[in-house]
DNA sequence: CCCGTGACTTTCG
DNA sequence: GCGAAAGCCACGG
């Protein structure tokens, strides 16, 4: 079908879409907020974080992370347990998070 | 309808 | 490679 772009936010408001996406990406594998924005067709990468903020207790919150491959600001501990639970590639970093995520190896693709 | 806020992104020095 | 500033988007009051 011709799709590819971007379609109109009719059905369904910002934040299901938010959740039908996150509910996509696969275990080991990890996406950016940009990135989920991006396949809403909207930049809103903030957005997307407020959204996981009062609705991603329901998703895979830990699978959407910033773009350089750090977890959500103040969850980085939480969601270390869930990386090696189920083995997303982790790099060691001298950071307060105490790691990073490896983006090369890990970043899903729609 | 205007303003402020936020689990962000990207560019510049 | 890191820190600071500006930009963008959706939502609540």
């Amino acid at each position: 079908m011709s799709e590819g772009e971007r379609m109109p936010q009719h059905p369904v408001g910002f934040v299901e879409a938010v959740l039908v996406v996150v509910a996509d990406i696969p275990s080991g594998q990890v996406a950016t907020y940009g990135d989920v924005a991006a396949l809403l067709g909207s930049r809103g990468a903030r957005a997307v974080g407020g959204v996981m903020a009062h609705y991603g207790s329901e998703v895979a919150w830990w699978r959407v992370i910033r773009a350089g491959g750090r977890p959500p600001a103040g969850h980085a501990e939480a969601a270390r347990q869930h990386y090696e639970a189920e083995g997303t590639p982790l790099l060691p970093a001298e950071n307060e998070d105490g790691y990073r995520i490896d983006l090369r190896a890990a970043r899903w693709r729609a």
